[in-house]
DNA sequence: TTGTTTTTTGCATATTTATACAATATTTCT
DNA sequence: AGAAATATTGTATAAATATGCAAAAAACAA
């Protein structure tokens, strides 16, 4: 999907540059060869939970929740992608299965994410069960995981 | 000044109640007798750092920057107001007189604070220079002090 | 005090952001 | 596959926020 190239992209050029307009941002991912509109960049705002701040010097600036901005190069999330084997779908849940002994690890990232779409998780040894909240669908869960695990389904896909 | 008392009004409402748009803002401030225009809350919300994020739920929210939120219930705050005897201005720089012992305290607080307006404070035992950035004057300084150190400037006077 | 400078404010409006709605595209189900 | 349901997007516009400017207020100096 087109959508979630252009979050991630959005989350990356937010980390790193100062933007202080969706127009600018616009623009900036154009450069990247991402096209959308200001529109659509705003309810993809929202979604990331990206918020506009004053910046301190007379002006403003867009900025990553602190879950994601604290979370971004964390060394943790390197070691858990790799620990993840495959997602079953079932019953409107997520099923993570891991390497075993990391499906605790996992849990309490995804936890830790602050994600609103995702009422709780429970782990076992190998195994996290994911519990969307009501009216949240399990591609949202996706779009979600691909936003705080960059990479996890294509990295899934490889191996199956 | 009725401008410090808006201050901290909208800090205090801000951190209590859930507040989406500025007009919803104005109308709380009405209730306590606070009036002002929707073009003067911009202009306050930007010089108290308040961002507006999304919430989670769809909508947005005003938002304490952290400094000010994890400081504003803070007991050492608490115990740093009353160790504050007096405040001298001269030379464009500020000089907080403490109980002996309490500049340190003091002046670490005073920089956790974030605030744009200083640039930085050294301590000695009784006492904190306070250096402000370039182009911001003493009133400002007053004013921001008044904001992470509320009642400050009343206590001086009442000893005095 | 009175004049001078700085700060604060409102008004009007420009800029920026959010959203209703219709059209597409995607996913899901059979 | 095709139909039905969901999700995504752009257009146009509404809603919300920021700001230039002039007036008023406050702080300051002599």
């Amino acid at each position: 999907m087109q959508k979630t190239k252009r979050l991630l992209e959005i989350e990356k050029i937010v980390s790193e540059a100062n933007i202080s307009t969706q127009e600018e941002l616009l623009k900036k991912l154009k450069g990247k060869g991402i096209n959308c509109t200001q529109a659509t960049l705003s309810r993809n705002l929202r979604q990331l939970g990206v918020g506009r701040i004053p910046n301190g010097a007379g002006g403003y600036k867009y900025s990553l929740p602190e879950n994601i901005r604290n979370s971004a190069s964390s060394p943790v999330k390197l070691s858990i992608v790799p620990a993840i084997l495959d997602i079953i779908e079932a019953k409107g849940l997520m099923v993570i299965k891991t390497i075993p002994g990391n499906a605790s690890n996992t849990a309490s990232y995804i936890d830790g994410s602050g994600r609103y779409e995702i009422a709780g998780t429970i782990a076992g040894d190998d195994t996290v069960l994911l519990i969307p909240r009501d009216r949240i669908t399990l591609q949202q869960v996706r779009t979600c995981l691909e936003i705080i695990l960059p990479g996890i389904h294509d990295q899934i896909r490889k191996r199956g």
